[in-house]
RNA sequence: GGCCCGUUCGUCUAUCGGUUAGGACGCCAGGUUUUCAACCUGGAAAGAGGGGUUCGAUUCCCCUACGGGCUACCA
């Protein structure tokens, strides 16, 4: 066991939305550094700056806040780092470890069409490699790595085990365009550098990549980092997760209602495993946590999962935890804050309706007759229960609920005798009760809201429904 | 095309040479029941295919198939 401390971190790209298998890299390496400790940094890489766009840069600040990874220190805009990457390339370029490259784009272009017409490796070998640098001409260039070209590089990654590149295969990457900016490859490594980054757990479509970037780790004479190339996320299909498997986006299953409890409880779950826990806190699985849990495959999505996962988060959060991210799904779905007065309601109608909802809307769908006020407004199924004789039924009901004490055992009673009296199972009656009560063909037991409704407001809505 | 990675029930997975291949979601059947759920009990359901190695392979090796990734002056 090493004593350095643990430092990991996420690096997405401002594009678009917070990918959902962006939400995961994150939370793998939030866990680990977290379970041990250590520190969990997040860097935006944005040097694209035709892509990148501050909305999407504010949505992966939602997104990281929502979902409750906690990162340390101010993020790390790469873009804001070229002049520190370009130096790095210079040093490169003094101490040979790269050189000038005056070959332009449609001459590398022209080499690849031939090629690959040929069948040919497409690898481009720059003839400047190896060029005389006392005469190079002044022209616009690149500057490219000096890769090895015999041998093999050994990723030794902690999820794929050891992976061996021949460097025959590799080219010499660009590291400084001929504009002078930086190229990813040269970005990532600088920064993971400069940030201590100690552990790098990333998505293994990175895997290739790795290999490219270690001469870097080589050339400047710095430590490499422990890797953890973990499998990608693909849609139900098995194909990769694409815009048409919809829901990509961290945002739409914060409006959609699972609590983030769920979503990190489902995330890791999702290609990590602890033995056969399948419901775990935060806490748990920082302290499970590890590589050696981490499957080779890609995994699927599967909403049913989540919804089961999400139903056992519900009810085993506290009512008041519960209300607040009530009232976050309300906004994040674009609909109505609940006031001081629904907030009251919906607290005391929690531990109804919290157990065997699945999302904070199927919740907040069986807290609707605590939350609605009169006169209540049937919906279409529930109002087929409220016909004529119902109501004749119900009118008799009034008056022997005026007098009766209002507890659960007197309730149970009257009911039963009236369902009695009419030749007929209760549950005939709970139909009627039920949508003169909420308006709605799923609410908690009657009792219970006729219970927390009270004397007078059920009373009133009987009336109201035999009217 | 070249290189790299992957492949256990429908899905997420356990197993680290010897198991009736276990669990979870979903599904089916039954129970509970005032609705929707939830909950309880039971059930069906898997080692991609072919070769090796071994007394013995899901497990180790090779080939094939399928899937994925990389192969940019994108990230």
């Amino acid at each position: 066991m090493s004593d350095t401390p643990v430092v990991t971190r996420i690096a997405p790209s401002p594009t678009g939305y917070m990918h959902i298998g962006t939400a995961r890299t994150a939370l793998f390496n939030w866990l680990y550094a977290r379970g041990r400790g250590g520190k969990f940094l997040l860097r935006i890489e944005d040097t694209d700056r035709a892509r990148s766009t501050p909305e999407a840069t504010a949505a992966i600040y939602e997104g990281m806040k929502w979902l409750g990874l906690d990162y340390d220190d101010e993020p790390v805009s790469q873009f804001e780092r070229a002049d520190r990457h370009a130096e790095v390339a210079r040093e490169m370029l003094a101490a040979g470890h790269a050189y000038k490259c005056f070959a332009t784009q449609d001459e590398i272009a022209a080499f690849r069409e031939e090629a690959r017409a040929e069948g040919r490796s497409t690898l481009y070998h720059s003839p400047w490699r190896d060029a005389d640098q006392a005469s190079l001409p002044d022209a616009p260039y690149v500057i490219r790595l000096k890769a090895p070209r015999d041998g093999v590089t050994v990723i030794k990654d902690q999820v794929q085990g050891d992976v061996t590149i021949k460097n025959q295969t590799l080219d010499d990457m660009i590291l400084l365009r001929s504009d002078g900016t930086p190229t990813y490859m040269l970005a990532v490594v600088v920064d993971d550098h400069d940030m201590g980054v100690t552990h790098v757990i990333r998505g293994d479509d990175h895997l290739n990549n790795t290999a490219r970037q270690m001469p870097i780790y080589a050339a400047m004479g710095w430590p490499l980092p422990v890797y953890a190339h973990i499998p990608l996320i693909h849609g139900p299909d098995g194909k990769k997760l694409s815009k048409r498997h919809g829901a990509l986006g961290v945002e739409e299953y914060r409006a959609m209602g699972y609590p983030a409890a769920a979503m990190r409880n489902y995330l890791a779950r999702l290609g990590w495993s602890h033995g056969d826990d399948e419901f775990f806190t935060d806490d748990q699985a920082k302290e499970w946590f590890d590589f050696g849990g981490i499957g080779k495959g890609a995994s699927r999505f599967d909403f049913k999962k989540l919804d089961h996962l999400s139903g056992q988060h519900i009810a085993a959060t506290d009512d008041e935890a519960l209300v607040m991210q009530v009232q976050d799904y309300l906004a994040a779905a674009d609909r109505p804050a609940l006031d001081a007065t629904e907030l009251a309601a919906l607290t005391s109608a929690m531990s109804l309706v919290k157990q065997g909802a699945k999302t904070l809307p199927q919740l907040l769908e069986k807290a609707h007759f605590i939350l609605t006020s009169r006169p209540i407004e049937a919906d279409e199924k529930s109002a087929k229960a409220l016909d004529d004789v119902s109501r004749g039924i119900l009118s008799e009901l009034t008056p022997q609920l005026q007098t009766a004490s209002w507890d659960r055992n007197t309730l149970e009673e009257i009911l039963n005798k009236l369902a009695e009296d009419h030749d007929t199972k209760f549950g005939k009656l709970a139909a009627p009760l039920r949508a003169a009560l909420a308006g709605r063909a799923a609410t908690p037991s009657v009792f219970d809201m006729m219970l927390l409704l009270g004397r007078d407001e059920t009373i009133a809505r009987l009336e109201d429904a035999a009217a």
